[in-house]
DNA sequence: CCGTATCCCCGAGGATACTG
DNA sequence: CAGTATCCTCGGGGATACGG
C-alpha cells in the first residue's frame, strides 16, 4: 500500500483503478496557486502569453510558464508558436480541459455559495474563549 | 488590486463578490495533501480519530489533527467529545460538508475519467526528443 | 485514546537579471 | 515578445517525544 492510500468510501470510484491517486493528481495540478487562474483566463479562447501574464495579478513569468508547461504536459492545454517578428505563442484549452471546466466550475461555485457561510464558521471558531474546564479521564482541570 | 486577483470569465461567479478568493480558500482547503482523504472516511457517517488515523495510511498524528482543526474551523466539520474514560471523539460531515461532498465527486470522477489520458499526454510530452533546429526572429538554430 | 510541542527538511514560488 | 537562469525565502508537513 503506497503512502497516502486509503480506503475510499463506496461511492468513490475503485481505489484500485487508482482513482484517488487520480485524484491527488488532478488536485495537485489544479490545487496550485495559479493553474485555475490561468485555465480560467483560457475558458473563452486562445491567448497570448503576455495577455495571460497581464489578465492575472501578481503572476511572474517564471511562474507563468512553468504552470503552463505543467498544463500542457498533462494535455490540458496546447501551446501554438508562431515564427514571426517578435515572436507569438498562443495558449488555448484542449477538449481534455475544456471537459475539465464543468466540475471545476461546480466547485468555484460552490466556494461562491457558501463563502459567507465559511467567514462566520471562522469567526464563531476564532471567538470562541478557552473552556473554564476540561474533564478528561473523567478529572476535572480548571483553567488559571 | 489584490494580488493574485484576476479578471474572470463572463460565466464565473463576479469577481466583485469575491468569488475567486473564495475559490482561493476552498482550494487552499481541500487542495492540501489531507483534507480529501478525511472527507472522503466521514462521507458515510462519523468516525473517531483512530479510526480516521487507521483508515488514512500515511498520516501522522500531528496532520490529523491540524487537517481536523482546519475543517472544524471552516465549518464542514463537527467534533464531539466524550468524557468516558478511554476518552472517545467522534468526527463528523456537518450539512454544508455535506455539500461539498457533491461538487468533489465530480472533480474525482473526472479525474478517474481521464487519468489514462493524463497519464498518456504525459509519457508523450516527456519523450518529445528536443527539436533538431528552432527558427527564432527569423533565424534558423541548430542544434549541436 | 487523543492529542501538543519541537525540530527539521524540502520544494513551491517570488525577485531579479539575462537571452534568442 | 517570450522565455531561462539563479538565488533566496517561507511555510507545509514529516519524525519524534511528551502530556492529560
Amino acid at each position: 500500500m503506497s503512502p497516502g492510500h486509503i480506503a475510499l468510501p463506496a461511492d468513490m470510484p475503485a481505489p484500485e483503478t487508482g482513482g484517488c491517486l487520480a485524484t491527488r493528481q488532478i488536485l495537485d495540478r489544479i490545487g496550485d496557486k495559479w493553474s485555475l487562474y490561468i485555465v480560467a483566463m483560457l475558458a473563452h479562447g486562445p491567448r497570448r502569453f503576455n495577455e495571460l501574464k497581464r489578465g492575472i495579478d501578481g503572476i511572474s513569468q517564471r511562474m507563468l510558464t512553468l504552470t503552463l508547461r505543467g498544463l500542457e504536459r498533462d494535455g490540458l492545454v496546447t501551446r501554438t508558436m508562431y515564427p514571426t517578428i517578435p515572436p507569438r505563442v498562443d495558449y488555448e484549452l484542449t477538449d481534455m480541459g475544456q471537459t475539465l471546466l464543468t466540475p471545476v466550475m461546480a466547485l468555484v461555485n460552490w466556494a461562491n455559495d457558501n463563502q459567507a457561510a465559511i467567514a462566520d464558521a471562522r469567526q464563531r471558531f476564532d471567538d470562541k474563549p478557552e473552556p473554564d474546564q476540561v474533564l478528561i479521564q473523567g478529572v476535572v482541570y480548571e483553567r488559571r
